[in-house]
DNA sequence: GAAAAGTACTTTGTGGTGCAAAGTTACAAA
DNA sequence: TTTGTAACTTTGCACCACAAAGTACTTTTC
């Protein structure tokens, strides 16, 4: 027998992790710097959490330039729309 | 100005604790070993996660006798109730 | 009262994760 | 080629998760 717990989704047990997804769920991209304002965090910190969700498949970067600054901007992919949707259906299931 | 995750609760980013207040949120009362079986964890673990929630007053045990062997019983508190489901409501409220 | 049996811990050790701070890279403009 | 900004990467530390093993507690049996 599976554990009541096996559909929440181990990536998502950071609140970080969760913010940024949200953010990208709501947005249709937004950018590094904006991010890291939303969220109130360091670059390395933020850095860390984008990867980890980029690894995942949950969200893609592009790189380009705007207004002669670099700037990155990160989109959610299907595949995290789907597993994030999953999971707080997953959660919301555990309550009912 | 505060980050937009900061309505998420640090003591929730755990996937075993989230099972373990569903599950008393759900259920009147359980004992240790109902959840164990429920969340598939060892002794240690369960005891460690079920202490973490006890100390942030969001459950409470009561130990007693039944059938001739030990039995703690856990019970969620108003306060965990009302944790949890801020919780959830603001995972929620990030995803609209 | 000593031993057995079961529950519910506690301890120990290891590996992983989170984080800030500091250092590094990349690229464009001047 | 120097400067400036963004976006990393590295480093080091502290905390957390977990399994496994050991311990304590209470009841029943002998």
């Amino acid at each position: 027998m599976t554990s009541i717990i096996a559909h929440l989704n181990k990536i998502f047990d950071s609140r970080i992790r969760l913010g940024i997804m949200s953010i990208l769920l709501v947005n249709d991209a937004t950018d590094f710097n904006t991010m890291k304002e939303l969220l109130e965090l360091t670059d390395g910190n933020l850095a860390t959490h984008l990867r980890t969700l980029e690894k995942a498949g949950y969200i893609e970067s592009t790189k380009q330039f705007i207004e002669r600054k670099p700037n990155t901007r990160y989109v959610i992919t299907e595949s995290g729309k789907n597993a994030f949707k999953e999971h707080v259906n997953a959660l919301e299931k555990l309550m009912s």
